[in-house]
Parts: structure tokens; C-alpha cells; sequence
DNA sequence: AGCGAGGCAGCACAGATGTGCTAAAAAGGC
DNA sequence: GCCTTTTTAGCACATCTGTGCTGCCTCGCT
């Protein structure tokens, strides 16, 4: 009764193709007839499980979040705050092909997302989300965290996450300039500062 | 003999007129046509400005770049070191309409910059000017910098710049969560950890 | 006044795109 | 083995896209 290939793995090895297109041609090269051709079928069978291509875009860059969050959940635990902060927003950063890949394929969604409902709506879940996780890590990183200010507290998690993104941003569009060890170093470097401020 | 539009400013008003379709509809909506009824003319007198949609496009994305260029040029001496930082930074942030505007349509030509060289071309010499402007901010700023290790003050470097580039980017996606003021918070914050390491 | 060149509009065309429709093929239950 | 349901292929159609081509209209010069 289990199918070889069910319908939700189905929609998860078309969104692959999507990134592969995405990052060969951009978002404006995912045609519906681009990604059946690089998953291997025809558009129609495509249409049957994506009925609209605002559904197979949308499911696509779900597929990224998805991802990310489930490497952090899987993530063993680390009791130095520093070190699990670092492991963990990793998990963010194009640091191997795989993250580079969703990194690229994530700022080229993010584009559209300045014009496209469904594609927000996604984009802000998942960016609440990452805020979330950057505000657990100031927490347990600063040391009298509960009595600080609110503000303060505010202040750190902003300055934190926009350096993540930035840095992905960065070593996403210029990997030349980025290697992984200078991404670790200047994350490593912030939180330490954070710790020690 | 001076005519009452000449060429150069034409092709300006005509970017303009992309920044708006950019803004709208994204990269995808700067049509030809689409651009020309933003402008108000015909799609062939933009042909006569622009021959090809390519160095429309690329002559837009670079005309954000001169923008801002011209305004930190045009900044006035500031002796405080902190405060220079700040005020050449902030124009590089979506502080008002006219930088949030400048940052979205960057954010969308960066996408392209992906997969499209020309558009690539442009980016990376304005990231290396950012860079290198974030460079001499650093040099007046950490006290003694030049008896420091390069790479230290390339650590710094990097983490401006990326600091930099994420407030920019997340102000430009959700303006509703990072007012102008919060923004200047987390850039200040930052500048003074750098003058106090 | 006449003329030549540049600025502009309109149309045309070939290609691509999203999506609907119809039928064939495959799979699965009895 | 047959029959129903799911999956896939093929085709069609209206729309939109970049760009080439042709002609008009309006300046500026002599």
C-alpha cells in the first residue's frame, strides 16, 4: 500500500528542480516547461501535482525554510552558549553547496516577495521565525540577560540578525570574497562580543 | 544650442521611470512597454534611448549607485569619527522614501545579478566601493589601527559591512518592524563597539 | 524658405508563457 | 481479467515579450 513515491516526496524532488533552475536562470527562468523539463517529465504531469505555478513557487521556497529548520532541530545539544549559537546559525549561512544553494534560491525569492502576496507571506513567517531563534541565543549569550532592559535585549537580537543576513547575503553573492572560514570567524567574533560586552 | 532635455537626463528620467515599475511589479514587470506608459512615451522612443532592455536595466541598477554616491560625496566634513560613520552610512540605508526606494529596486536587481553578468558587473564594483568606504570608516575609528593586524581590521571591515548590508536589507523587506530610528540604534551601537573593542 | 537629420509613433513578427482540454497509459482493487 | 481511478502526454489558445522596420513630424541650420 506505500506508493515507491508518494505525493508529498513527489512535490519535494519537483521543488529541487525549481532550485536547480533558480540557480541556473533565476526566478524569472522557473517556466513551467523549464522545471518539467529538469525534473525529467512532461509540464502536464507537473500540473498535476502543482495545479498553479503560484502554488509550485510558494511550495519551493516552503521547501527552504523547511530544511533550514529541520537541520536546527536535529542539532545535538551544546551547553557553552557560544558554541551553540554558532552551530546553529550556521545551519543559516552558505557555508557548503547545499546552503549556498538555498541561500541563492532564497534571496531570489525574497525579490519576488516584494511583489507577490503568497510569496511574503512565507518570507515573513520564516523571518519571525529566525528572529526568534536570534533572541533565544542573545538570551542564554548575555549574562544577566533577565535583568536587562527590554530595549537592550531588542537592540542585541536586531544587531545579530542583521548581521546573519547580511553575512549570507555577502558570502551568497560574492562566495570569491567569502570563504567559510572568514564567515565562522566574523560570526564567531560578533558573539563573542555580544558575551563579553 | 543647449537643448531642453538633453540625452543624458532623458535616460535618467526614463531609470526613474523603472525604479516606480520596479517598485510595483518587480524586475519581471520592467517591461518595454510597461516602462514606456510609466514614462509616458511610446515603447520606440525608449528604443531610441536605449537600445536594448539590457542596458536599460543595467543603466538603472547603476544610476542607484551613482545616487548615493553623489550624496556621500556631498556630505560635509564631520570630525567625530562615530559620527561621520553614521552619516555616510545612513545613506546607504532605507532611512526615507527616496533610500527605501533606492534599496528595493537594488534588492531586485540583485537577485538578477545571479544569472545576469552585465548586472552582475555593476554590483560587485559598487560592493567593492562599499567596501572599501567601510574600510576607511574602520581605520578612523579603531583606535590604534594601524599598529593592528591586517587581518583584524579586516574582521572589523567585514562585520560593518555585512552588519550594514543586513540592516539595509531587512528595513528595505519589512519597514513596518525596523523604523529609521531603530535602524540609527543599531548602526550607532554598533560604531561605538567598534571605537570601544 | 527649404532641407536634412534626428526624435517619435505604429505595426509586425517570431518566440515564449500559463493554463485549459482531451485522450492515452498505468496502477490498483475486486 | 476487468473496471475505476490516478497519472501522464499532447495539443491548443490567448496573451505577452523583445525587437526590427517603415513612415511621419519637428526641429535646427543655411
Amino acid at each position: 500500500m506505500p506508493k515507491v513515491v508518494d505525493h508529498a516526496e513527489r512535490r519535494s524532488q519537483i521543488a529541487e528542480a525549481v532550485w536547480r533552475v533558480v540557480r541556473r536562470d533565476g526566478v524569472e527562468g522557473a517556466t513551467v516547461r523549464a522545471v518539467a523539463a529538469e525534473a525529467g517529465w512532461s509540464p502536464s504531469a507537473l500540473r498535476h501535482y502543482f495545479v498553479t505555478q503560484d502554488e509550485l513557487l510558494t511550495f519551493t521556497m516552503s521547501l527552504v525554510a523547511d530544511r533550514a529548520r529541520a537541520r536546527i532541530e536535529a542539532l545535538p545539544a551544546v551547553a557553552d552558549p557560544v558554541r551553540r549559537a554558532e552551530r546553529v546559525l550556521s545551519e543559516l549561512l552558505p557555508l557548503d553547496d547545499e546552503r549556498r544553494t538555498e541561500n541563492a534560491v532564497w534571496i531570489a525569492f525574497n525579490a519576488r516577495a516584494l511583489v507577490d502576496p503568497s510569496i511574503r507571506a512565507v518570507r515573513d513567517s520564516t523571518y519571525d521565525a529566525i528572529r526568534a531563534v536570534c533572541h533565544g541565543l542573545v538570551v542564554d549569550l548575555v549574562p544577566g540577560a533577565g535583568s536587562l532592559p527590554r530595549a537592550d535585549v531588542d537592540l542585541l537580537v536586531r544587531e545579530l540578525n542583521a548581521l546573519l543576513d547580511g553575512l549570507a547575503v555577502h558570502a551568497a553573492l560574492r562566495p570569491e570574497l567569502w570563504s567559510p572560514r572568514q564567515l565562522r570567524q566574523v560570526l564567531r567574533h560578533h558573539l563573542d562580543g555580544i558575551r563579553d560586552r
